[in-house]
Order: structure tokens, then C-alpha cells, then sequence
DNA sequence: TGAGTTAATAAAAACGTTTTTATTTTGGTT
DNA sequence: AACCAAAATAAAAACGTTTTTATTAACTCA
């Protein structure tokens, strides 16, 4: 083993090395490793058992210049914009993580450029298409008019979003019914008694943020009530923004009872906020979050909850991107999840109040 | 700009195109793209201006062959083991996005690697170094004796590790002084009377596990003061690892008084497992936490925590490697980090209990 | 037997660089 | 004017693949 490993790092064996060893030309070796039916089934065999031998692992770079892949894919992560460091952008680490689970089984790696927002992102996405960074994109944060979307569908360059852009264009992506998990809760609340609901909700630019406006007041047109559109709060996603939210919110004439969050991390700052401003969660207001790391049944108090880990939203990004990049259509590479509830509290204060 | 961008599309410039275009041969045109002292300035500089019209990019790939470098600075990232998509893992946003930034000005690109744990990042690396995935390479977690550590320092292959291990190696590291920290928050909570402390701790391979313990006893030490070693709890970092300690800790027969955390998530769950058995931190019993996204001032109620953004050890941790990956020696690459105490309570129920 | 196929393999070219070696040009000395 | 060294550039080789083209060997069938 230690001679093995010595041999090979001094220098790991290329085609070349089991050319001599086999007797075979480069090409012929070549064939054989990636299966061309062209080579005989015996030297093939042959030809592989060396290669075990010797533990050939085909040189990546070698590889990428003769092909023009580079058998990597690459992941646009925004870098929170929000200043000190903030609780923001945590739901990264289980893109990645599913992002991986899937790629794990093929040749494709995976890397990450940070990006600061969706212009950033667009001259990044071109930097990798133009310079052939990676054979494949992944990103999120979509906007309703996405810039990167509309210059990667024109570029024909295979690509996954996590969210869906306005824009009648044909291409994979993978989402979390909004509209639905916004409209559900906000109809919970409804159905509580509830008629004042303030929604805390991403910038307007982000296009789930209008998911969310339109499942809202859905909620409301369904029951027959004003929508309180009044009390819409758009920001960055940060535990303050939610906190300075509900304190906000919390002081105006006609207040809201009840709050639908958008994250874990903004329902922190929203039960922060409401707590300092001597509100009781619970008793005095309720508040219904959004999920993707089962926390909220660790706040004070437990909250209910639509719950969606976003790795599972992952593994399937890699999916579809693994499919993309083989040169699958996009066509039936569109996926979208429902969140599951996750009752903690009856939601129902709004009837007391009236 | 339609007539370029279609032309980049076609075929990008390479140095043939560029050696066409000035009537100099390739060899030089290398040279003088690269700096080399041995092309005359006028030519260095008319090639320069061909390059930037033609809008040259080096392609990765043929370079990468070339050199045998990959241009990629590889980041080991754990993949939580907590089942059920528990709170875990946070930092890594962080690391990452402290990494790009320095990354950034450089011409490195990042690429990220899943692990398991210590055992399959020890596998990864041997990869890493083997088949040439990455010039350097950064995780973390690192353990009492860590394989990656001891394989790679034995590689001589360029690494910066986050944390630092017990064995006596000369290797590029940052990390946080966990034995201050700890002691810090330990003497805080004995000057406040308290006698009977718990330690939520990380599982005890880690090696910080044990800078933690070491400050946590030294501070009873100093004292005079029998340590409460036996409300050390050891476990992953989820929410619910901490719930579970602190209900556990809180019903013995000689209960803790006060609890010190060593991260955020694991805070939030000591709180909602206090709230449960009814206990009301900052009456009953108080808490001091660790924390690298500030949030623990908006827990119920706001606590004293040991603030560090991994962030700006994300960024330590870039500068350190590019001057590894540049052949700098390990020898002045090392910093430990202080995190800041952020007193939000007096922290000083102790003294009415005795 | 020998021409025509087919199967199997070898040889060569190419991807885009960098680096080493060879050649040409320039300028200075005698 | 002739030579030599130095400077500048060109040419060639190499990195490790894949793919295309060429060659050889083995059959088929009249």
C-alpha cells in the first residue's frame, strides 16, 4: 500500500501508463474505459482489469480540455447583503447539501460562486457560460423579471432555478407553492376569527413575494373580507427586518392580531418584536411561519408552521440539472411542492376579540 | 455589442486568435499575456491591446492541463448527520461567503465537497490531493486527532484548517479561542454566584469539545470551587439536542443553576427545554451562549452570548490559504479569534439562590 | 484464390495552454 | 568588416484526453 501510494503520487497513471502496460494504443484504451462497443469485448476486459490494477482514474483536466465540460455545476449563492451578520441566507447550506446528495453519483462536481443579487448574478451566469466555467447553473432568488432566466434560456445553457420568474419562458425549475402555503395560512387565520393579518414578506421584487400577496389576499376575497392589504411588510429577510416589522405593525391605529411570516428567521424578529411591545403570542396576537428548518417548535411559544426542508428542493435541483445537462428538454422538468402544516397553536384568537 | 457577444459565442479568442491577429507566435503571445521579462515592451503592450479588443479570457481548461494547477480552492462541507433537517450547519453560509470574498480578487474559484464526518473528509482530501480536484483545500470540525490534518500535512498539499488539533503539527490554521470563551462565560456566571453550571457541549471527538471543558473547569479552578463536570452534556449542535440536555440537566437531583451554550442552535433548544419544565431564564436560572449570527438577542428573553461572525474567520481563512496555494510555509499563517462579550442579562440569579 | 467487407486496432490530430529549445535579429567591439 | 553576445521571437514539445482517420487482420463469398 505504501507502495501504491508512493507510485502514486509521484505520478498517477494515465492512459499512456496503460498503454504500456497493455500493449494497447491510447485510443483503444481510451474507448475501452468509457465502453465504445468498437473494442473487443476480451481486450476490453482486459484493458479494465489493468486500469483496476493500477487504480487509472482519468485525469479531470485532461478530460475537460479535450471535451470542452468541465463536468461541473455551479450554484449562484447570494452573500447576505444584510450588515452584521445578520441571520440570512441559511437555507444555502441544505441546497448544497442536496445539490450534492445527487450529484454524489455522477461526475459532476459542484461550485459556488457568491454573488451579491440578481444583476450580480446575471454577470456571473455569463461568466460561466462565456468562459465555460461549469456545464450547468443553479440559482435562486428569482425575480419576477429574472434577468438571469431570460439570458440563460437565450443562451440555450442548461440551468435550474429554485423559483419561477413572470415571464412565460420554457425552463426547469423547482418551487414551493407560495401562493398556496400563503393562502393556507392566511385562511387559517381567517377561519380563527382573524380579520387584521399583517403578512411580513420578502422585497416585492422577488417574485414569491407576489405569490404570496396573491395567496393573502385570495384568503380574504374567498371569505368575503377587506384584505389588510395595509399591513404588508416587504424587506430582507433578516431577524431585524421581522422585528422592527411587528414593532412597527404592532403600534398602528388599527393593528393587526395575527402575522403569517415568511421565514423562520424573520418569525424570530416578528416574536421578538411583539414580545418587547408587550404582546403576548398566543393570547394577544397569533402568528403563523414559514419552515425549513424545524425550529418553530423550539420558539416561544411553538408556532404553527408550513414546513418544507429545502434539501429535499435540492435533490431535486440536482436532478433536474444532472437531466439538463444530458440534454433533456426542459419541458417535463418542473416541480413544485406543497409545505406541509404543522399545527402548534388554534390560531383562533381572533374569535376572543371580536 | 450583439456583433461581439456573438462572436464570444461562436468561438471564444484563444491565443491562436490572438496570434493571427498579431502576427506574433503563440509561444510569445503567452509570455507577454503572463508578464514575462523576456518580451520586448512594445510588443507586450500592442499584444495587451489586441487581447483587450478581442476581449481574451484564458481558457481554464487548456491552462489547467498545462500546469497541473486547477485554479480551485476546494471547501470540505459537512453534511449535517441531524436527522429530520434540524437547525445545523448554519456557518457554513458564512465560511463560504467569507471565503469568496477573498477569493474573489484572486483567480481561484471555489468549489465545495459534502462530507460525512472527519473519517469520509479524510477520504475526500485523499481525492482532492490524488486526482488533482483542487490546489488547496479548507474544512473544519476538526477533530482531537485529525486524519485529514495528519494526511495532509504528510502530502505537504496546501490546507487551512478551522479549528486546530491537539497533535503538535505545523499547519495553516484559524480558530476561535474556545478556552477563553468558555472560561470567560464560566467566571461570569461563578461571579454571579452561581455554583452548579451546565456545559452544553459538542460531541467530545471534536477538538474544541475539549478547549471548552478545559476553560469551563479552570474557571471553577480559579475559584475554589469543586467543577460541575457532571453536567457536561456532549451531542450534535441541533435545536433539539439542546432541549433534550437542558430537560435532562434541569430534573436531577442537584440541578444546574446556569447553563453555558456553545452555539445558537443549541441555545435556542436549552430555552424552549427551560420553558417547558418551568423554568423562566433570567429568574430561575440564567444563560449564557456562543453565537456567530447575532441572534441571540432576539431569543425570549435576549442573553448574554459570546459574539464571533464566522464571516470574518471565512475571510482569514481565504487570505490563508492563497498564501499557501502561493508556497508561503504554514509558519506565520495561524490565528486565534476572541469573540466578543455581548452582556445582555446581569447574569447574577446565583447570588439570590444562595 | 482473391476481391470485397467487416472487425479490430493503431496512428494521428486536436483541444489551449506553458515551457523549453532553436532561430533570427540587433547592437556593440575589435 | 567580421564576429560575438545579447535580445527578441519562433518553433516545437508537452500536459492527458477524445475523436477521426488509417491500417491491419480476419472473414465471406463467389
Amino acid at each position: 500500500m505504501s507502495d501504491r501510494s508512493r507510485n502514486s503520487r509521484r505520478t498517477p497513471p494515465t492512459i499512456k501508463t496503460l498503454a504500456d502496460l497493455s500493449g494497447y494504443s491510447i485510443g483503444t484504451i481510451s474507448k475501452a474505459l468509457r465502453g465504445s462497443p468498437v473494442v473487443a469485448p476480451a481486450t476490453k476486459e482486459a484493458i479494465l482489469k489493468i486500469a483496476e490494477e493500477v487504480g487509472y482514474q482519468a485525469n479531470a483536466r485532461g478530460m475537460a480540455l479535450r471535451t470542452g465540460k468541465t463536468y461541473q455545476a455551479a450554484v449562484l449563492m447570494p452573500v447576505t447583503a444584510v450588515p452584521d451578520y445578520e441571520w440570512d441566507g441559511v437555507e444555502y447550506t441544505q441546497i448544497l447539501s442536496g445539490l450534492s446528495q445527487t450529484l454524489e453519483g455522477s461526475e459532476y462536481r459542484m461550485s459556488v460562486l457568491t454573488i451579491r443579487d440578481a444583476e450580480d448574478g446575471l454577470e456571473a451566469a455569463r461568466r460561466v457560460v462565456d468562459l465555460g466555467l461549469a456545464d450547468g447553473l443553479i440559482f435562486s432568488g428569482i425575480l419576477q423579471d429574472d434577468p438571469r432566466i431570460n439570458f440563460l434560456v437565450e443562451a440555450d445553457f442548461p440551468f435550474v432555478s429554485l423559483g419561477r420568474c413572470k415571464r412565460e419562458l420554457d425552463y426547469a425549475h423547482v418551487d414551493v407553492d407560495n401562493e398556496w402555503a400563503s393562502h393556507a395560512a392566511t385562511q387559517r387565520l381567517i377561519s380563527g376569527g382573524h380579520r387584521r393579518i399583517a403578512l411580513i414578506n420578502p422585497r416585492s421584487e422577488l417574485c414569491y413575494a407576489a405569490d404570496r400577496i396573491d395567496g393573502f389576499t385570495r384568503a380574504f376575497k374567498e371569505a368575503g373580507i377587506t384584505a389588510s392589504s395595509d399591513l404588508i411588510a416587504g424587506g430582507d429577510l433578516s431577524t431585524r427586518f421581522g422585528r422592527e416589522s411587528a414593532l412597527d405593525l404592532i403600534k398602528r391605529s388599527d393593528p393587526p392580531t395575527a402575522f403569517v411570516c415568511v421565514n423562520e428567521s424573520t418569525t424570530l424578529g416578528v416574536l421578538s418584536g411583539l414580545r418587547d411591545a408587550g404582546k403576548s403570542v398566543g393570547t394577544d396576537v397569533d402568528v403563523i411561519a414559514y419552515d425549513d428548518i424545524n425550529v418553530s417548535a423550539y420558539f416561544t411559544p411553538p408556532i404553527t408552521t408550513f414546513y418544507q426542508p429545502i434539501e429535499v428542493l435540492g435533490r431535486t435541483l440536482g436532478q433536474f440539472l444532472l437531466k439538463r445537462m444530458a440534454g433533456e428538454e426542459p419541458g417535463a422538468l418542473k416541480q413544485v411542492f406543497r409545505p406541509k402544516l404543522v399545527a402548534r397553536q388554534p390560531d383562533d384568537l381572533g374569535k376572543k376579540k371580536v
